[in-house]
DNA sequence: GTATTTTGTGAATGCGTATGCATTGTTCGC
DNA sequence: GCGAACAATGCATACGCATTCACAAAATAC
């Protein structure tokens, strides 16, 4: 059996079943005019001939493929492992195709979304990339919507739904601040990602209005990744004249989980006991015995259902939405990587 | 702007090349026979159109999509996250595009093939999930190869790649008994998957040759994931008259972590010291600090490559390759959970 | 210089399905 | 019991591209 064997067609559960292709057609179309027995003569056919629709050729005619794209970068991340997951469930659920891309993180994802394009998806889901005007316009043009995904790309028309970054990182720096932390170290993801830098600006600022000194917050580099993180956390800690800080934030908790384990089994610095942390994302695996980690929650449900509301793939005639920027609130989970300030249940 | 902007095709470059639309075509088709200056008179023409060529239509008439289809379960183990990014980068590489679909551990995979035979994928990788004789020969009647990975069917028409899951066990068996443990206890997967009962059988008759009786091999069930491999040990340690073992083998690396965790830092067991543990996979997460698992390394790349070499989805003409059962040695490495036996480096 | 091969090009056709339109059959209201 | 509204169905065509075929142009051989 080669893979060139001829396919069957609606043709031919027509002619088996005694109808016209068209009816076929419609019989695997919900919600169109057809008897319910000439339907089930139909199915009936259909079963006995093996027969799937062919969705490529359905496309054709209805410019819609029933596919959603999914560019992914920095999988090396959990966080965007359930991402993904959460995306797949939900997109399974209303019948639409996943088709997945992966970019190096920090890398150009214009060839993914030419490659996507090709397909003619119905949207573009796009998580820590970075995305070219250009590559914008020529999804708008097609009308095809694009939403970025925990990334902002300020005056871009591309729309955006994240989590509001700075404001968790605010959070973060009043959970420290309560526990009294007089001095910082920030382990930061990656550069080109505003969803670091938003954190970060949000977390500082916070500590300065608490009376914390400019000179006694120091950022290091911590590349997105649990292994960045332990080893920047040991080359940090392993200078000649370093000045312990008190307080440690992962500025996601990936990076957080390598950041204890460094001081923890490498370091012998005990977390809470001789140096408060915490985390961002609450992802699963943070949340696992050896770390449980103090962190914020990005609603990660919350903000699937609003990407999809944006993309609003039901309804293709609705114009795309453009430059929407939605801000989704995070929650300070308590846990035991910053001890509960005295007085506070 | 609608979604319903009318596309530019092949026929406006052709316009605007000044050439026929198979001239576009032709161009667009490496290897076809097309002068270079009208190559590049037409890409010219492209790129001012940002005309992209519709892989869906073309399809259509090649009968070739250049997608192929990864359907993945359980998710939860890292295991098969590094899996699935493997498959991406490759598949990218070679300009397919990969269609996700997640299915539930232990699920049936019926609905998935047929949703992923609608948009005639080029070939199905199938991981972790169940798969019926009929969306076999499904499969293989309209000219598309399955591979199963990572699992066996017995009796399949399907082919399939698989780490020697039963050899695998055997060498892990060989360290403990090397490393003196006389009493064990086992903490298994997924019961659907040959997987986990392989790698049991495989372990469980080296102890036998090597002189363990069978009252000293307890088994458990750790359902695959972190967590219920960590409530599933505590549970089991919890027991008013429980036998403590002298070595315990979790079915794989991410279970395995968990049974450590839940020895370390619930039940007081120290790792190697009190009680000795492997795993099995060699995921990175089980090489961090806290764990540095002893495990078996599962060859990700040499079996992604297998994998796709019996897709041969370069070679669409020649038969699908069927009832292949390929199976790859691992190779045991040796890291922190079981103490070097004397004598040996 | 003509005969032969090679290369480049355009017109026509097919891929499998959806859908507008026309037609037939059916039901309902009065 | 008659016309109108409607449901069910078939016919024909469009969708965007790749490919085949035929032919023109160019290159090579003699």
């Amino acid at each position: 059996m080669t893979r060139s064997s001829t396919r069957t067609t609606s043709f031919d559960v027509a002619a088996l079943a005694g109808v016209s292709q068209s009816a076929v057609s419609r019989a695997f179309t919900p919600g169109s005019s057809i008897a319910e027995e000439t339907r089930q003569k139909v199915l009936e056919a259909a079963r006995r001939l093996n027969y799937v629709p062919n969705s490529i050729a359905s496309s054709l005619t209805t410019k819609r493929s029933n596919i959603v794209a999914l560019i992914l970068g920095n999988l090396a991340n959990p966080f965007y492992v359930h991402v993904m997951h959460a995306f797949s469930r939900k997109l399974q659920e209303h019948g639409r195709q996943v088709l997945i891309f992966t970019v190096d993180a920090g890398a150009e994802s214009d060839d993914a979304i030419l490659q996507v394009l090709k397909y003619q998806v119905d949207g573009v889901i796009l998580t820590s990339a970075q995305l070219s005007t250009r590559m914008t316009s020529m999804c708008h043009d097609r009308g095809i919507p694009i939403v970025l995904f925990n990334r902002y790309i300020p005056g871009s028309d591309a729309s955006g739904v994240r989590c509001d970054n700075t404001a968790g990182g605010r959070l973060l720096a009043e959970a420290f601040l309560a526990a009294g932390a007089k001095s910082y170290l920030i382990v930061t993801g990656d550069p080109t990602a505003t969803t670091s830098g938003d954190r970060v600006r949000g977390f500082m600022d916070r500590l300065i209005e608490g009376g914390i000194k400019r000179t006694d917050i120091t950022q290091i580099e911590g590349y997105s990744s649990y292994e960045g993180a332990f080893s920047a956390t040991i080359r940090y800690f392993s200078a000649p004249d370093v000045k312990r800080p008190e307080a440690i934030f992962g500025v996601n908790d990936i990076m957080a989980m390598g950041v204890m384990d460094a001081l923890q089994l490498r370091l012998g610095i005990r977390v809470p006991k001789d140096l408060m942390l915490a985390g961002f994302d609450d992802i699963p695996e943070g949340r696992r015995a050896p770390y449980h980690l103090t962190t914020v929650r990005q609603p990660i449900d919350q903000m699937v259902n609003e990407t999809l509301a944006i993309l609003h793939l039901d309804e293709p005639t609705r114009p795309i939405e453009r430059g929407i920027d939605r801000r989704i609130a995070g929650r300070l989970i308590w846990r035991s990587t910053i001890p509960v300030p005295q007085g506070n249940g």
